[in-house]
DNA sequence: GAGCACTGC
């Protein structure tokens, strides 16, 4: 084992640290107890201090130390600086392992990785053998990998389990918030907390907005007031802006100028700096050579003015911050299971949130922070926490990971906090309707596949069933670029918006038009082909990150997938019809969730039993040829307005009939105790009954009229009535 | 004829 189990002095500088002088009284208590929380603010060296404390104590003698983060960049930074002033070379005694990118060895000891990569370790090793504590960083931010990850740990590997010879330890580190409740969750466990070194800041309530006040988007024009405001009165210190999204902080940024002119200050249009204001823009999609100019220092004499969405709130750190301007408001994905969508909402920012924007002008001098809303606001429409991800998402891959790992109770599994029943019985449905589980709840064999695939279970299903026929090539990079973020640049101009339609539309014509799906797919091969690719994705506004990012997904799901058609028992299938229309027949397995027929005008109906309405998005090549269409296949859904399918492909209503009944044959209800593993021999009985009457009569009538009859105009706008309803009543709620 | 936060495998 390692060679140094002496205290090493390392490179300095990391002794003056609040955490140090806990040292020994930290190192004991990891030594006493099976869990441990440990609490500070940032800055108090807990992320980088403690996996080398109980290095230099010895605990790596019985297996590695894994150091989980939410996010790439920080397990990446993290375990250069620990390597640094370990006086190692990174990737031998300090590693890091991220998707993409394992710099670890077999006798890396402290492992810093993603949570989703210690989520994939466990499903290769349930009793992680290797590891002898797991420290999970950050768990306040309750991403959805770290909080299944606490759920599983607190069922934590004891000695004997599959080969441990000692039992595991678990740390959890989290900011001071909720170590109560974490505390309670693993056995009443210690708390331990190291004080923090930030500066104090100013929190104040400027009451432009008041709780009236959520619908409007009144905060871009009132954060441009607050952000002049601290310019023209405020000591020297760049100011940091919170907004919700691009098209909100280019409106902001030209306002920045328009006000500013008018208040006289001088504009100039090129450089975007108003007299002694550089108006620098952030936001996740933005080119990283423009990223580069917000963290150098202003030149001497100008004021930063840096406007971004939360991206500034936790993944990226700008230093010399001293103000901050809060909208008080966030875009968030909610998921909502009785319409079946995700829907992208802007949603006030909760009092946890707002104490972590501000916090950033307290880094490296005492801060202030503005906040444009009232404290009436803050107290009526802001929640204590966010609601963390695991009650906001679709749970459909987290229940298929639970049940192969073993956890076939996934209602009754330990939640720090628990998702509505309802999510979880929509996933098991999900998962049912795909055949990656079976009616008693047990993962199939394709359900195993599925797992292995870091993709939405629908797109594994779509791929392997073209790995069975052989084709995989058509789909690989289609199931590649549907997995990274946005593939085409929408400029905020107007007429390079122009410019970039004309472009996008011929690449469209290029896939032979009228399939979104083909559209990525010639995208993909024309970059990958040419002579310079960065540069042809420039010419198309492309986002070069993304195809790049695409390019890397295809080669990591082509070696999977590779690994799995070893396997002996992978499926293996021959297809019987046109070769044209094998790309879109392996969608459809997919992608039968996302069935829509033609209903009035440009309209479409769902086939899912919400039997919604949704349009053809105009982003997409199939706008405007709705009327030639009868049946599609949609990847996602965006609401706004109206709702709208965007990435849609046409298919032939053959393709699908078999698979539709799937989709009304088992209703939420039934599985609630397939969730909770209790069917009976007497409930599978009544259930193959059941089924063999609906074979009966799905002979004797057309399967396609009964599809109709479930999804008839009527049952469909008397739905949406009561969804309306409903709306209209919670709206009314929150605002008495 | 619209306007899409942020992560992660």
């Amino acid at each position: 084992m390692s060679k140094t189990e002496e205290p090493t002095a390392g490179d300095g500088g990391s002794n003056h640290l609040p955490i140090y002088q806990h040292r020994k009284t930290l190192v004991d208590a990891v030594s006493a107890n099976q869990f441990l929380i440990v609490t500070g603010e940032t800055g108090s060296g807990k992320t980088t201090q403690l996996p080398q404390y109980l290095y230099q104590a010895g605990l790596c003698r019985y297996g590695k130390i894994a150091v989980t983060q939410p996010r790439r960049v920080a397990a990446i930074t993290v375990a250069q600086r620990v390597s640094h002033e370990m006086g190692v070379r990174l990737g031998l005694e300090v590693g890091y392992l991220v998707r993409f990118d394992d710099c670890t060895t077999k006798d890396t000891l402290i492992k810093y990785m993603t949570d989703g990569c210690m989520l994939r370790d466990i499903l290769g090793d349930p009793g992680l053998i290797p590891y002898s504590v797991v420290i999970l960083d950050e768990v306040h931010e309750r991403s959805l990998n770290t909080d299944v990850l606490l759920g599983l740990l607190k069922k934590t590997p004891s000695r004997g389990f599959r080969g441990r010879t000692v039992p595991l330890k678990v740390v959890v580190m989290s900011a001071t918030l909720e170590t109560e409740k974490l505390s309670a969750f693993l056995d009443n466990c210690p708390v331990f907390t190291i004080p923090g070194r930030t500066f104090p800041v100013k929190e104040l309530f400027c009451g432009l907005i008041g709780p009236k006040d959520k619908e409007s988007s009144v905060y871009v024009k009132e954060v441009v007031k607050m952000a002049l405001n601290v310019h023209t009165s405020e000591a020297s210190g760049d100011i940091l802006v919170f907004l919700t999204g691009q098209s909100e902080i280019e409106k902001a940024c030209d306002l920045l100028f328009e006000k500013a002119e008018s208040i006289d200050y001088r504009y100039d249009m090129h450089d975007r700096s108003v007299e002694g204001l550089l108006i620098l823009p952030l936001y996740g999609s933005m080119p990283t050579d423009q990223q580069r100019q917000i963290f150098q220092p202003a030149p001497a004499g100008i004021r930063k003015c840096v406007v971004a969405t939360n991206i500034a709130a936790t993944s990226l750190t700008i230093s010399g911050i001293r103000y901050i301007v809060d909208s008080g408001f966030v875009k968030q994905l909610n998921h909502n299971s009785r319409v079946g969508l995700d829907i992208l909402e802007v949603v006030p920012i909760s009092k946890s949130e707002a104490q972590q924007r501000a916090g950033r002008a307290g880094r490296t001098s005492a801060g202030k922070c503005f906040r444009i809303y009232s404290k009436d606001f803050w107290e009526t429409c802001m929640p204590e926490y966010t609601v963390p991800e695991i009650q906001r998402t679709s749970l459909t891959s987290v229940v298929l990971t639970l049940k192969c790992l073993g956890v076939h109770d996934v209602i009754r599994f330990p939640y720090l906090d628990r998702p509505e029943e309802r999510f979880i019985l929509t996933a098991l449905k999900q998962l049912y309707q795909y055949d990656a589980i079976d009616r008693k709840g047990d993962v199939t064999r394709l359900g195993r596949l599925m797992v292995e695939l870091p993709l939405p279970p629908g797109l594994s299903r779509a791929l392997l069933k073209s790995a069975s026929l052989g084709c995989e090539e058509l789909l690989l990079p289609v199931a590649a670029m549907l997995s990274v973020e946005n593939i085409l640049i929408r400029p905020g101009r107007p007429e390079k918006q122009k410019q970039a339609e004309v472009v996008h539309k011929e690449l469209a014509a290029c896939a032979g038009s009228c399939n979104d799906f083909l559209e990525l797919r010639c995208i993909f091969e024309k970059c990958k082909t040419s002579d310079n690719p960065s540069t042809w994705c420039k010419n198309h506004w492309i986002h070069w990150r993304a195809v790049k990012s695409a390019f890397s997904v295809e080669t990591q799901l082509r070696d999977i997938l590779l690994r799995l058609k070893q396997q002996k028992d992978f499926p293996k299938e021959t297809f019987r019809g046109r070769s044209s229309e094998l790309l879109r027949q392996c969608l459809c397995l997919g992608y039968f969730t996302n069935v829509a027929r033609r209903s009035v005008g440009k309209a479409f109906c769902t086939m899912d039993g919400h039997g919604s309405t949704v349009h053809i998005h105009p982003s997409s090549s199939l706008f405007g040829q709705e009327l030639q269409l009868d049946w599609i296949i949609f990847h996602d859904v965006l609401v706004t307005g109206r709702v709208y399918v965007r990435t849609v492909c046409p298919i032939r209503y053959e393709w699908v009939r078999d698979l539709l009944p799937k989709l009304h044959e088992i209703d939420v209800y039934e599985l609630s105790s397939v969730a909770r593993e209790e069917v009976t021999d007497e409930e599978m009985a009544r259930w193959e009954k059941k089924r063999a009457a609906q074979r009966q009569t799905d002979t004797s009538e057309d399967a396609s009229k009964k599809l109709e009859k479930r999804n008839s105009e009527s049952s469909i706008s008397e739905a949406r009535a009561r969804y309306l309803q409903r709306k209209r009543n919670r709206i009314q709620a929150k605002d008495s």
